[in-house]
DNA sequence: TGAGTGACTGATATAGATATTAGTCACAAC
DNA sequence: GTTGTGACTAATATCTATATCAGTCACTCA
């Protein structure tokens, strides 16, 4: 199917909740596909599902066969760009890089799709923001998925000696992830648009310091 | 004059912005406290400068003698609340402590000031958050006192040897306020106020480690 | 000349009637 | 049993007429 190849790892235990149905069946791609663009066109706001339907050519009680409610088609489609961060943010630590390096770059790529959707996808973004702000699904998977980064990476680290040893694991991950939540989150990345490259380098210097040995 | 009692510095200098008239004036002193009551029972939006100028027995134009325009009253108000919570900063850190627990101080104070604000008088603290987020005058104050704050504790720190000198100042001074923002900014502060004791003092920690020599 | 105001305007908020929309269900066609 | 829908309801959004409010100014009174 179209939409679960631009998934990573399995797309049913992180975006099922909300579907009705058979999970692989052919019109819920199509639905999602609608989804995402008339999400981006219209906004989640203003897209009707009567429109999602009309415009795969069903009526829109045969949407409610494959998707809970509205939101769990936000909930899906919110989803497959939290799960676009995370892969791109992965990808850009995946070299032969050192610890340090791989923590600047991966606040960098977390950052820069943020403000990539913000910039380019505002519709979407706004999407995205609620799905945070509210707590949806998406965006346990994506704090999930961000502390498991910071830790292998910490914990690579420690291992290597670039590191320091000393203070809990949890906490320094903790602490490392609330310090980026100022360029990290949406109700914040709106106060960093200007000046973010510098502000955020400034703060992954610190960071790092605090790791040093 | 009784408002300014509670002012620390020159109030003119800091609060002026949008005033009119007689600086020292009796009667502005009477619309700011009508104007203090008011927004803490209604808020700022459900305030109406005609409701301000009822309540000290004068006519609506009148106000318009001593202040441009609703926001100007709005931002000497907020102003208050601002250089309230900065004085507090300031005594948090005024003692024999050292510079480490003086950074820790410094940030639990001020996060300690807008909880309380959020969660005792709601309404002001909503219109303080506007005063930040829409940039108002008040929120440049705050912003130089901060950093001013910061600076002073990192200089005296570095002087007595407990952070280390390498990194510039103003790099370090910055980044730790950046580092802060997840706590001090109005916008983040809803989603911290859960465990924001236990969260900060990791922060902080981190930090302190940053900054060890 | 300084203290104070009624009456005015344009912009904004409110309220209540109207129209869309999310979501369900019984049912038809195959 | 699977695919698919029209008709329905309750909740929500949109529209519009009305009222309120921010801000000004010419004016009075002392």
């Amino acid at each position: 199917m179209e939409y679960s190849r631009r998934m990573s790892g399995n797309i049913h235990d992180m975006a099922s909740e909300g579907w009705r149905g058979p999970a692989d069946h052919i019109i819920r791609g199509q639905i999602m596909e609608a989804a995402d663009a008339h999400f981006r066109q219209f906004g989640y706001g203003k897209t009707t599902v009567s429109g999602l339907a009309g415009a795969i050519g069903f009526s829109k009680a045969y949407i409610y066969k494959f998707f809970d409610s509205k939101q769990a088609i936000g909930e899906a489609i919110a989803m497959r760009h939290v799960v676009e961060i995370c892969d791109a943010a992965e990808k850009a630590v995946k070299n032969d890089k050192t610890s340090p390096e791989k923590l600047r770059l991966l606040f960098r790529s977390v950052t820069k799709s943020s403000v990539d959707l913000f910039f380019l996808e505002r519709q979407l973004y706004d999407m995205v923001s609620h799905a945070v702000v509210e707590d949806w699904h998406c965006n346990r998977v994506m704090n999930d998925r961000m502390q498991a980064l910071v830790e292998s990476i910490v914990k690579e680290g420690r291992l290597s000696g670039a590191f320091e040893r000393k203070t809990p694991l949890d906490e320094t991950c903790r602490a490392i992830r609330q310090a980026m939540k100022s360029f990290c989150h949406p109700a914040m990345l709106a106060y960093n648009l200007d000046n973010w490259p510098k502000a955020q380098n400034e703060l992954v210097n610190l960071v790092l310091r605090s790791l040093a040995p």
